[in-house]
DNA sequence: ACCCACGTTGACAACGTGAGACATTCTGGC
DNA sequence: GCCAGAATGTCTCACGTTGTCAACGTGGGT
């Protein structure tokens, strides 16, 4: 590869003045820059990042260590959304994909210290306490949080989520729904039910008999309880007018089972959810409609807050909105 | 950060000594090197990338460009792959979302020429035909292909794929299959197509007018025919006994008119894929049935590639495996 | 004639690491 | 007491870039 010597050699000027033009230093001859600038494009010259960082002392690296990324299609746009704001600012994110206490987590927090990161972003598949070891790197903790509070946190806020979804069911007019919760372990779990409650509260209504868990805790994957809690629910006297999915997933068994009793999903049962997983929310038939979780813009906020620090509230909650279909 | 003066100063020794110690420099006391050692564990010492990437005149540095991977679940398999080898070879890689032609596609072109990678795996969401300007720095494609044919390639082995699931169809004794292939313009189609005829043939069976196009070409979504072809085959005389989906996606809504129209999957009639799209493959009921595309080991044979150069035959096709489920 | 400001340019050092050349000290075997 | 060889140290250079500082010629003010 070519460097500014080769580059000032071939333009008959200094080291210096090559850099100057690099650099946009203002104090160069609009004839010496222009010439500099032809033969650098010519040549397809690109400044050596490893000789500018070890000249300036800044890397310019933002790590991401996405935990458990590989298995859920949705934390994507967590990482879309860090890269994008990344390359607005000049910086460059190094990606990996870990599982947390892992030998993998061990060998990327020393590849990142290796490049002396400036920041590092921790990002975990669903909504969650974890423990991080104090490092000298500042850490932002993205869909998840630390007991201390004092951490730099991006949160989906999933009790707005749970109020808002809540909200419009009211609004449009059912009264007997069926909330079908994520396992208790999954902090989202508790902040929708308590949104879910409080919004009906808000409307003089008590569903505090109508949240019921129906998902294992995710590790030990896709696991749901539907073919014992539907069948009891569904047999009521005063049968569920609307189910609400912890996530989008549970809606595919969930479309089967109603079928398989001829509830036509829209018709006969409303059905919600969270998440507005793509594709599958918008193949379903009827498309379901369901609170949107801000990943894309909750992986801009983790990156705008490594770049430039957290404001004065470490803990940033990030609103999801709802998108309608044809399933409510 | 720290550096080797600094551990030098601590352990009361030389620079050199320091470096030998790192190096793995057999000529050194065993009692200086633990010390040395000991000292670089508490500060958690890691030498610094850039200085040993200008040293050394190596970035040890991957780039992976993934065309469109926002878009696609299936995608993360092949950055899973190539990552993992990555690691294991010491390698770090470098993941750039890009749009091709776009300007992100030129943004990533000029990082990895700055930080000088050593190679750059260029990745397909599908199977497809590209064409790569000629760069100074060895490329691999991944999922895709040039018309040369000269560059080192990771290819599914579709026409396999095809082969493979008719023979398992045929030996179970299905003889109507209805295969609602992808659209024309991915390769993939062709490829499994072909597939799907010879296996026929070389078990004394005419399929070739049960191939039908049932999706839109990928660019405008996920969008099926289903619609139209499906009453239309159904209502023939030998209505179809096997369904073959070009990707498992296409299954959801076709598992749903099937139920519309009273048929049980698995039992009325059979239906199989190709993907193993996780989690909807096994999320679905009955189960997929679905030829898996070897996407990890894919990523994995690409970072290989990139890493050690190609073999003898700068192509290379990758087997993919059944996975059978309870929907044939 | 002298000095200074100004725009422009260049010489040089330094960042952290790794390696070569070579000197020095220490240990053990003869 | 001498030598081989191990262990360690000193010194120097190179990698590519950029900040510091000095120097250049020109022109205006005194």
């Amino acid at each position: 590869m070519t460097t500014q010597r080769e580059i000032a050699r071939r333009a008959k000027t200094s080291l210096k003045t090559v850099s100057r033009v690099i650099n946009r230093d203002p104090l160069v001859n609009a004839e010496t820059r222009a010439r500099i600038e032809a033969i650098i494009a010519e040549i397809g010259y690109e400044p050596s990042q490893a000789a500018r960082m070890m000249r300036s002392q800044r890397s310019n690296v933002i790590g991401f260590l996405a935990d458990g990324v590989a298995t859920s299609s949705s934390s994507i746009d967590l990482i879309r959304g860090a890269q994008d704001v990344a390359w607005e600012r000049g910086k460059q994110m190094m990606l990996f994909n870990i599982e947390r206490d892992a030998p993998s987590a061990a060998m990327a927090d020393s590849q990142l210290a290796a490049f002396r990161a400036e920041a590092i972003i921790y990002a975990a598949i669903f909504h969650q306490e974890v423990e991080i070891p104090p490092t000298g790197v500042p850490h932002v903790l993205l869909n998840c949080f630390d007991r201390s509070g004092r951490s730099a946190t991006i949160l989906p806020d999933d009790y707005r989520l749970g109020f808002d979804l809540t909200e419009e069911i009211i609004r449009r007019g059912y009264r007997r729904p069926l909330f079908l919760n994520l396992a208790d372990s999954v902090t989202a779990s508790h902040l929708r039910a308590r949104g879910f409650l409080d919004a009906a509260r808000a409307h003089g209504l008590d569903f505090s008999t109508r949240v019921h868990v129906a998902a294992a805790p995710p590790h030990e994957g896709q696991v749901y309880f539907l073919e014992q809690l539907l069948p009891l629910a569904l047999a009521e006297a005063a049968r569920p007018d609307i189910i609400i999915c912890g996530q989008d997933l549970m809606a595919v068994p969930l479309y089967f089972l109603l079928a398989e009793r001829a509830l036509t999903v829209g018709r006969d049962i409303a059905v919600a959810s969270f998440d507005n997983l793509q594709p599958i929310a918008a193949l379903l038939r009827p498309g379901l409609s369901t609170m949107e979780l801000p990943y894309y813009q909750m992986g801009r906020a983790a990156m705008s807050v490594a770049i430039d620090g957290p404001g004065a509230d470490p803990i940033q909650l990030v609103r999801g909105s709802f998108v309608d279909r044809l399933s409510m």
